[in-house]
Order: C-alpha cells, then sequence, then structure tokens
DNA sequence: CATGAATGAGAATTCATTCAT
DNA sequence: TATGAATGAATTCTCATTCAT
C-alpha cells in the first residue's frame, strides 16, 4: 500500500496470466498436449517454471483453464447464434457452420481438446466441455422438435452425433494438411448439410443460414 | 550356437508377435494407453522386455500394430455387412449397428484408439485407420446414391461425420461410466437413425436392418 | 530520499524484526519447520518477503535466532529457579519441572527444536542451545556435589544427559499425540524423580520441589 | 529359466540393494539426512538414479530401511545383553554401555536416526525404532524392580529417558568435534553411571558391567 | 538368442533469494 | 525504502530403450 503498484506493473499480471495462457495454447496448437510441457510453456511466455506457478497452480488446472477459455468463447457464439432468429434449421445449420469455419482456424487446438487427453482432471475438463457444446445443440433440437420442423429423436444422442460429426469431419483433414484454402468452404458446407439432414431438418431453401451466418461468422479470438 | 530354425521356431516367433499383440491390446482394454507401458506388455506377454524389442522396434510400432489390427478386425466385418445383400441404406444401417455395438464391448480399447494421448506416430496411424473406417461408408455411400437412395452429397465428408458422430456418441457415456446395460440398444439404435437420416436413407420400414445385423452381429474378438 | 531516521522509525525498525521472530515462531509452533518458509513468515509477520530480508540475510539466520530468542527465554526462567532457594536438589527438580512442563504446552516448537531438520547452520546452533540448557544444570549439579548433596560425576555428561532425558521422554508422545491431557503430570513427575535419582540427589522428602515450582512455573511466553 | 542366470549376476542383484543401504548410510553418516539426496545415493553406489527405484519404491522407503537395518542390528545385541546373565543393574549397565560405545564409532549415523528427522513417513518408523530401543530398557527394568534391585518407576519414561540420555550426551560432543580419542572411554563410563544412578541401582562394586562388556561390546558392523 | 537390470534424459513441482519498479 | 513477482537450480520419480551376460 505504501507504494503504488504502477498500472505498468498491473498490466504486466494480468498480461502474463493471459500470456502463459496464450502459450499453452499456442504450443497445443502446434503440437498437441504433448509438446505443452510446463518448461515449454513457460519459455514460450517468456517466462520462468516458477512463475507459472504463481499463477496455475499446477499444469492440469491450466490445461482446463486453456480448454475452459476455447470453450466458453465458442458456447457464447454458439448461443447468440442458437438463441437468434429463423426457423430451428436455419439456426442449426448457422451454429454447424459457424463452428466448423473457426474450427478450421485453430485446426490442432480443436483437435487436442477433441482427442488427445493428458491427465485425468483434464480429461474430465473436456468430457464437460463436449457435452455443453451438446447442450447447445440440444436446445434447438428440443425447440425444433416442438414446432415439429425436426422428427423426433433422441436429443442427447442427436447432439453428440453432431460434435462428432464435424469434430472429425474437420480434425481429419487438419491433422494431415496444414494449409487451409478452397476445399474449405466446401467442407464446411457439406457437413453442415450432413447434420441437418441426420436431424431431420427440411431442405434448404437458400443458402444455408446465410443470413445468420453473416451476422455471426467467425468472430477472431481477441488473442493469438 | 548354430539353430536350426526349424518349423516349430518359426512357429513359436511368429506365436510371440501375435501373443505381445494381444497382450497390449488386453492392458489398453483394461486400463488404457496409460496401463500399458512396455514392462507391463512384455509381462503380460510372458516375455523379457528385451525380447519385445526383437519383435517390435519401438513401443509406438507397436502400438501401431494394436491399432491396425483392430481395425483390419473391424474393417473386415464391415466390409462384409456393406457387401452383403439389401438396399444401400439397410447395409449402412447395420454397419454402424455392428460398429457402435462392438465398441459398447470393449470401451476402453476404444477409447485409447480413438481418444487417448500417443506420440505422433501412433496419431498418425489412427488418422489412418480412422480413414479405413470412412472407406467403408464412402462405398456403401456411392452405391446409395448411384441407386438414387441417397441424394448427392461429398462422400468423402459424409463418411467422416459418420465415423465421427458414433464415435463421440459412444465415447462420451464410455469415457465416464464402466458399467454397460439397458441404455445401449437405445443408443445404438438413435445413432443408427441419426447417421441414416444424415444421408438421406428413407426412414427404416421395419426394423433397422435386422436381417443383416442377425447374421453378421457382434462376433467376439478371436483372442481375449 | 533523505529520510529522518526518526526515534519512530527505529522503534518500527526493531518492532519489525521482532514482528518476523514472533511471526515464525508462531508458525513453527503450529506445523513444524516445514510450513515456516519464508513467503509464509513473511505474510504472517505482515511484511513482504523483500523485506524480511532486510532484517536477516538468510532463512538459516532467521531460524537461528528465533532458536536462540525462545532457548533464552527458557534459560532465563532456569536461572531464576536455579539460582533460588532451596538444596540443590530442590532446585534441579523445580528446573527439570519447569521446563518440562513449558515444552508439554508448545509441543510443536519444542519437536521444531529438537528434532526437525534444518540445515547445518540452524543444526550447530541447535547443539548450542542444548550447551546453554546444560550449562544451567551444570551449575546446581556443581553446587549440589560442593554440597555433599550429590556423589562427584562428570558435569557436562550428566548435564547432558538430564537435557536428552526429558527431551527424549517429552518429544516422543508429543510427536504422536496431539492432545495434551491427564497423564501429562505423572509424565512430568516421573522425569523429574528420573532426573534426580540419575544426579544421586537424596529421595524427595515431600512434594519433588512444589515450593519452587509454585512460584516459577509456566510464565507465559510474552508474544504467542 | 531358459538362460541361467549366474551366481555372478545373482550377487551382484543381492549387492545392489545392500550397496545402495550401504551409499544411503554412508552419506548419511558423513553428511546428515540433507545430503543423501536420491541422486548422490544412486551415485555413491555407483548407480544410476532408476536403478535405486528397482530396489526401492521411493526414498522414504529406502531410509526406513537404512534405519531398521540400524536398528535391528542394534537391538539384538542389546537383547543379547540383556537377556545375559548377571543382575538387573550388570545388564543395564552393560547394554547402555555398549550402545554407547557403538554410537561412538557412527556419529552422524546415529544422529541422522536420532535428531534430523525428513519425511513424515521416516519420522514414524524412527519414532517406532527408539521404542524398540525403550522396550529392551523396559525389560530390564521390569525385571530388576520385580527382584527389588531398582525402586518402582513409571518402566516408560525411564526406557525412554535412558535412550534420550544417551542420545543427547552422545550426540552433542560428536556433532562438533570428529576425531574419537581418550576422552571417550570416561564419556561412556559416565554415562552408564548416570543411567544406573537414574533407576535407582546400587552403586557399581568392582567395575561397571565389564563381566559382560567383555564379551559382548563393541562388535563391528558387518558392512561399512 | 533371451534376459531383465541398468540407463539417463526428462517430467512436474518447490522455494530461498533477488531486483526492477 | 518497500514490494512481491520472477528466478532457476534442485528434488523426486518414470519409463522407453539398451546391452552385458
Amino acid at each position: 500500500m505504501a507504494y503504488k503498484r504502477s498500472a505498468l506493473m498491473q498490466e504486466r499480471l494480468a498480461d502474463n496470466r493471459e500470456r502463459i495462457v496464450r502459450a499453452a495454447r499456442k504450443l497445443i496448437g502446434a503440437g498437441g498436449l504433448r509438446e505443452a510441457s510446463i518448461n515449454a510453456v513457460a519459455a514460450q511466455a517468456g517466462l520462468s517454471t516458477g512463475a507459472l506457478y504463481r499463477y496455475f497452480p499446477s499444469k492440469a488446472e491450466l490445461f482446463v483453464e486453456v480448454l475452459n477459455d476455447a470453450v466458453r468463447n465458442e458456447v457464447a457464439i454458439l448461443d447468440a447464434i442458437v438463441d437468434g432468429e429463423g426457423s430451428a434449421a436455419q439456426r442449426l445449420r448457422a451454429a454447424v457452420r459457424s463452428f466448423a469455419e473457426r474450427a478450421l482456424e485453430g485446426p490442432h487446438l480443436a483437435y487436442a481438446f477433441i482427442a488427445e487427453p493428458a491427465d485425468a482432471e483434464v480429461d474430465a475438463a473436456r468430457i464437460l466441455c463436449r457435452q455443453q457444446f451438446g447442450n447447445v445443440f440440444k436446445r434447438v433440437l428440443r425447440e425444433g422438435i416442438a414446432r415439429g420442423e425436426f422428427p423426433a429423436q433422441a436429443l442427447d444422442v442427436s447432439a453428440a452425433c453432431i460434435v462428432g460429426a464435424y469434430t472429425e469431419a474437420l480434425v481429419r483433414p487438419t491433422a494431415t494438411q496444414t494449409r487451409r484454402g478452397a476445399g474449405d468452404a466446401r467442407l464446411v458446407a457439406e457437413i453442415v448439410e450432413f447434420c441437418a439432414r441426420a436431424v431431420g431438418a427440411p431442405l434448404d431453401a437458400g443458402g444455408s443460414g446465410k443470413h445468420h451466418a453473416k451476422t455471426q461468422r467467425t468472430p477472431k479470438r481477441k488473442t493469438a
């Protein structure tokens, strides 16, 4: 209290936490959880290993935060889409499209969080995160069924299948090739239609949710 | 020192290789990749660690073989179904059902091969294996589209989506609960229908491919 | 930059030093040396870690001071007893009793200073401190021998043995149980008699030094 | 089974365990528990750190073994003395003498095991060990009291005090000086008499248990 | 050829001490 | 001068791989 903590320092501190998370995200994105040792993360963040432990009590908790962070972001975007206007089918399509497009931008990260467990603790968090994704889809499915847009179906199974479907479709090419390109648009469109058909949505009359997609699509992550 | 390599010895060698793979599969099935250390695998196989390295140059290569083995097995079963009789839709349903049912029986093995951390080499193999699964579905999709049973769609995307869909739907509950039970039948049925709808298959008139499922379903793995 | 070093500041400095020592003592008493990290001590003292290093050049030196402090306190009490009135035997008994009683009240502190791991520097201080205790007993022994109350014996050996005897007798139960209780009075009495016999004191006729014990016993430490 | 394990190899294995224990004992003896890091012990034993874990599951368990080893040795010797012939007083004197003499030979080791805890697990073992020493003295005390040689007294307290007394008397000089010398005989004799008086033993008529001491005294540790 | 003991490079985590602000 | 964030060496333990026997 005697000495004022300079604004610069305050910033540095908040910064460091963010830097660590970002460093972890970057490393995980680049090489999977395997490459993200505490030492590597600290180095990438420009800190010592000890410093890292000032911000996170354990590697597992850091990873859980990275995961939750990424998911919170995604879920917020999906929520906005799903709670928006239009038919359930339109919103479902827009949600799938939106998620798929962003996943294509951060390939390895998506992969790591979907298919590359580490610790029991992190694993548990991952399960929860996927359920969060699932919940978004459950909402729009429930509504669509109530409105008569979709046939009756098990919400949880369909929701999980949707998450799995685009996950797999995106992860596979992603894992091999690194360059993003022309095929992406088609890929996304096909995934969207797959999911739409899967839930029994009527054929898309006029552009697969472009209306919503236009406003919501692909916000950049605040931090790279 | 000059051992004749008798037929018996040749057999012994082939035997050992098989024992190692089996041992690895058993350990992975029981406790995931984490439980399958080289020492544990060797012990389970009744061999020394050194001997194991006579058959496999590295842990990664052993795991790749275990993976390929399991997949070859699955793919053979799926092939038989897909190349069998009935409409494309029936065969697609039967294939999904068959795979899902078997995955539910050996949860940890499925989980390990889908979602557990491993080194890059094993990961790469994983991708290839999933492509193999995808290829099976591509065949039946192509046929169905040609026959006019399914609408036009990107084969590779749909195939990947199918693999991803049931993978996710199966892995998630598997990761949490260990006991198989009453819900399984419903789960499988829902996954099957999700996939059927997704590819635009006509509604199942009369029992979701029971015909084929009856003859093909759930062959036990030859070895435990 | 040019601060007058006011009397108030001087006091503040002395104060801080004392606060640090007290904080360390409290933490050690509560949880042993292991709980008394530099950060914890600083926090407990309401100072920054950096500030702590203004008063003590190292952890070891701080602990040595804590140790010396505690011992100085004890030795003062023992001195008063030993230099008091009554036969040498009475005073010896009273001293042993007094020490034992206080040790039972602050078990962890006693234990820490007797038996916890520390670096070489602290260890060395420990030895010196025990010698200080020993010196008190040497004085009363010397006097008792001169008066013919005790038989001839090696002063230093007997003194050390006394310190060791009650140390051991006290530390052992302390390490296992935490609650102080009914057995304590008996324990103390037995230790007193053991030491009395050991130095060849005549049988206690009438109450094992209660006279002195009454006036001297168990002054509270000034600070908690 | 196919390949016979050479006698030489067998020996090496048994040897290694012993070498590790010896290495730990040596390091502890030389510099206390502080100096006995896993790496240091392994190096001293001429092994890698990994090898050490083939023989001991943890550092704590290694230390407990070193401790138990040393104590088992001591207790066996004390048992033989205490269960030998002669008056209880003679045997008590002989036991104290025997222990004290051996402790003077391995100063730091004794110190480490008496006054230098490390781990909760090791600590617990130490308490038990001291109780084992105590038990030996309890036996001879009980017998002496029954025979009317010693006055009534609390066995456990007296036993603990004896252990503490010679411990302290031996440890202190030991911690400071390293050279053993002329004073040792006197030191031991004084400790013996202190303990004898302490339990109320009659004056030693003729040489402080030389009879027994002559036959039992100071067997060398089998391994250095 | 088989054995399995030994290797040794990491991995996560802790904490006394320092030093920019 | 006080602060407390940052340092980084040290610790215990793991396990894929090797190699003397």
